[in-house]
DNA sequence: CACTGTGAAATAGTTCACAGCC
DNA sequence: GGCTGTGAACTATTTCACAGTG
């Protein structure tokens, strides 16, 4: 890294690369399951079996954070755990409000794994009257109207938002104004933000979409494949270009109906 | 890309980058708000406001589809969507098995962004035998005994896991060795497949502690900040390498309670 | 002449492979 | 002897910038 000699201070500066940010809760989640059973020691290879990567990254990530490890035997499990939460920020509490409490928000609100990392639902909040006072997850359904009260008194920044995508941008700029700094939208909506706010979205459909993708990529690999080799032939098929190609459909229309 | 000339296959040909594919549900999204508002054609910089990308990138994105813009004018908004569509694989009807159906489960049965796109939920399946035949979103809950029936019956190839984390495994073996060969993992568990099989992983507590480490980061920055300038001093405050450290908490007994 | 399509440059992320340490 | 930590090589992705074109 530094270009002369490996002196210290290295790594550990500031900057862990952002692939890396979005795994260190696999990291943190595996060893909790390690922690769990007692398990006092892991090494990079079953740590990264446990995680679902291969133990080159996670040695590479490990050491953004700072050299937590021992040569020779592995890394302390409670260590690790205590760092990387740490990292995460989640050694401390933070309050979060779930605004729209359809069927998705009811889930996210029941959902165990948000209070155990140190995420508290401080409240819930839907525009719709009928549902203000109802009992979702053991809290009282609060109305939009109280959003900056509740904002306010709890010290939110991070705001959920699983209202219908006409509503998301008006919510998230009241959120906004009312002093949130992260959102996790999962409406259907490119929010806009001013710089500073981070937004991150989660959208069930277009997972699918990807999966679509590459299952129609195997289903054409299949069908060019075939004809050549038996069954089991390993290796790429190197299909011909255009095989994926389907028998053109009589004229486009699709279903294009937007989700609410 | 090739070499020598720009004769015509250049691009076209096959593997189109794997963050282009992710992007382009968020195209066909905006494109499609587009069709209904009937706007009939659109550049390249109005599209990419829409979908939240830049511009160039978009461009780039579609390089890999084929040349399908006209210069000096833009996209055609249909004749993009159907490309787009047909790339994804979505002229094409998809029955899904959603297996778990809880809170989660049950707000991806009523999920209209799945219905919308070609992707048809051919049925509800879960374990406790006391949801046979509940209602869920119009349709009955069917028991797990049923699994591989279902999915036969109705050529399902892609699965959605909504169980708790400890079954997902279990499920997902059952899925594949039915004939599933992708599949949508919301349980907070690292999936093993065999090759040729896809897995995609939506994880909720994850999306929030990637938030919650950028939100420390900025409470750090700011406290960084603030001795030095003002309140709206915009452009990165550089901030001191270490500033971030926070107080050292006491000693690190922290939320570790796995999600069940 | 506005806007696409795309090489080339820049940046980010992954994997290799091995020196160094316990 | 086993396993971490990390430069260096490699691969993927983004961005730039501009030639080409309807």
């Amino acid at each position: 890294m530094a270009t002369g000699r490996n002196h210290r201070p290295a790594n550990r500066s500031r900057g862990i690369p952002e692939a890396t940010v979005a795994r260190l809760p696999l990291y943190l989640r595996a060893l909790t399951a390690l922690s769990e059973r007692s398990v006092p020691t892991v090494s990079s290879e079953e740590l990264a079996g446990a995680a679902g990567v291969n133990s080159a990254k996670l040695r590479k990530d490990f050491s953004y954070l700072g050299s937590y490890g021992t040569r020779g035997v592995g890394y302390d499990v409670e260590y690790l755990v205590y760092q990387i939460s740490r990292e995460l920020g989640l050694t401390q509490d933070w309050p979060v409000v779930i605004v729209g409490i359809g069927n998705l928000g009811a889930a996210l609100a029941n959902y165990g794994g948000f209070a155990s990392r140190g995420f508290r639902v401080a409240a819930l909040i839907d525009a719709d009257s009928s549902m203000t006072g109802k009992q979702v997850a053991g809290m009282a359904v609060q109305h939009v109207d109280e959003l900056e009260a509740i904002i306010d008194t709890n010290g939110v920044s991070i705001g959920v938002i699983t209202t219908p995508g006409g509503a998301a941008q008006q919510v998230c700029d009241r959120l906004v104004a009312a002093g949130v700094t992260s959102i996790l939208n999962f409406a259907p909506t490119v929010l806009t933000v001013p710089d500073g706010v981070d937004v991150r979205k989660v959208d069930l459909s277009i997972e699918l979409q990807i999966l679509a993708f590459h299952e129609q990529r195997k289903a054409a690999e299949e069908l060019a494949a075939e004809p050549a080799a038996g069954l089991a032939a390993p290796g790429l098929p190197a299909p011909e270009p255009g095989a994926a190609r389907r028998g053109q459909d009589p004229d486009g229309d699709l279903p294009v109906v937007m989700p609410a």
